[in-house]
DNA sequence: GTTCCCGATTGACCGATGTCAAGTCGGGCC
DNA sequence: GGCCCGACTTGACATCGGTCAATCGGGAAC
């Protein structure tokens, strides 16, 4: 509602990895405090992007990775066409970039979808420092494994369940991520547009409307706009699993 | 026809990372002939695999990667249910085993599709070598970079493009790989079954049959069984950039 | 406060793809 | 050689989600 709430307090954000609140999440996560320190040496600074500001595009240079200290983002391939397909919406504690260390160029473009604060990891400074400490170079390929598994779920969100199942897929770990961070996981603020998240699912935003709506309709959600409450966590989670195979394997099992 | 004709002979397969003819196309690529005996000290041995043999399952503790050396593997994740969803058809030069990078076990599955070699990257011994080597550092982070890049590519096929669009794609994305294998790119062995191509592409068996069917009347393919003759290459690199969106582009610029 | 605009919702209809069923083909096995 | 089974193909039909169109409604600009 009021503008101001949604600004960030920079003078807030504190100034490295081993005093962030987000160490236990981001790249820090598992390494000690000695070579915390070390880390703190490779993050050059903090970026702030408003809504719709770009972090980086297709054809950019490869400089550094980034870190979303607050707000969100999201990252989409674009193709000749113009046609846009969004590979994640990345909360605090994500790491983004990753796509560039192929070619040295980034492949994909990444946009603040509401105010938002950026860690920027220079690649030069962190290799050596990844070089100097071996635990953080695992923790590195660590992540980006972990970003390859995320990739797996979304496809197989998109090759294998029905369109309710997806939006709840969707939900479930906009929720999950939400407890991570220590907020209200039945609260959800929705910094994306229903564009955003049709497009993400593979559907059409209508699809995606009607969707809300059934769930609405169905007891699960509380839906305002940009502010989704989850009402039943249970039945949002039991629709998750509902895909085509799992209701015939249950039908010949039982 | 005879099985004799699909048994590898071992005798054949080289030694080691710079005596193998997969080297411009494995992780050897770009680093110095030097580093390149020093990989030759992680690489294990080589496993032989039949038609279905598993490579590594789920839940599998993580010991190592590893580069198809000749035939071809698929790799899928099963979720609870049992319902699969194939990730993707792994050639010659091509590295597996990333996903277990995040929590030091698989979170999927790799099989044979074939009677296939398969060389062994211990982990420990690899990292041993990368800290020794940071180009080999670098050059293990861009293959991981591209797996990240081919899996934006599946998801922009699943999301975005019409069922023969997919198809199309896949072959398309075949035939460069045979290309860069310097094989015939447009004489086609599908080691895999018409049901691993559609729940790759996120279809049903017989929408994949039909649209073989199809691109074979189109003119653009010559299909039998496992074999696919690619009769008009620019046909068919047409069809993969004829989406929805793309064709409304047009429409609206033309 | 009023207007405008864009995101979102809703309805009617359509078509691509899934489902179900029958039939074909080829290879492995006896 | 003949049988059988599983992979594949083809057809008829159903349905989910897409398309097109109308409308709603909140917030920003004036």
């Amino acid at each position: 509602m009021d503008p101001g709430t949604n600004v960030l307090d920079l003078s807030q954000l504190r100034r490295s990895c081993s005093t962030c609140a987000l160490s236990e999440l981001c790249l820090p996560a598992g390494i000690g405090n000695d070579d915390l320190e070390r880390l703190d040496t490779a993050v050059r600074d903090k970026r702030t992007l408003d809504r719709g500001g770009v972090l980086y595009r297709d054809g950019d240079p490869f400089e550094a990775l980034y870190v979303v200290r607050a707000g969100s983002l999201k990252t989409f391939v674009q193709d000749a066409a113009g046609d846009v397909q969004i590979l994640g919406f990345h909360l605090p504690g994500e790491i983004i970039g990753f796509d560039a260390l192929a070619s040295n160029r980034h492949v994909s473009q990444a946009e603040a979808l509401e105010r938002s604060s950026i860690c920027e990891l220079p690649y030069a400074r962190l290799q050596q420092v990844t070089s100097e400490v071996p635990a953080l170079h695992r923790q590195l390929m660590r992540v980006i494994s972990r970003e390859v598994i995320e990739e797996h779920r979304h496809l197989v969100m998109m090759g294998r369940q029905q369109a309710q199942e997806q939006l709840a897929i969707f939900l479930k770990s906009l929720a999950d991520r939400y407890q991570r961070l220590q907020l209200d996981s039945t609260a959800l603020t929705l910094s994306m547009s229903r564009y955003d998240i049709a497009n993400y699912l593979g559907l059409v935003v209508e699809t995606v409307s009607r969707l809300f709506s059934r769930l609405e309709e169905m007891g699960v959600l509380e839906v305002n706009r940009k502010s989704v409450r989850i009402l039943r966590p249970d039945l949002l989670a039991d629709l998750c699993r509902s895909s085509p195979a799992a209701a015939a394997k249950q039908r010949d099992a039982g």
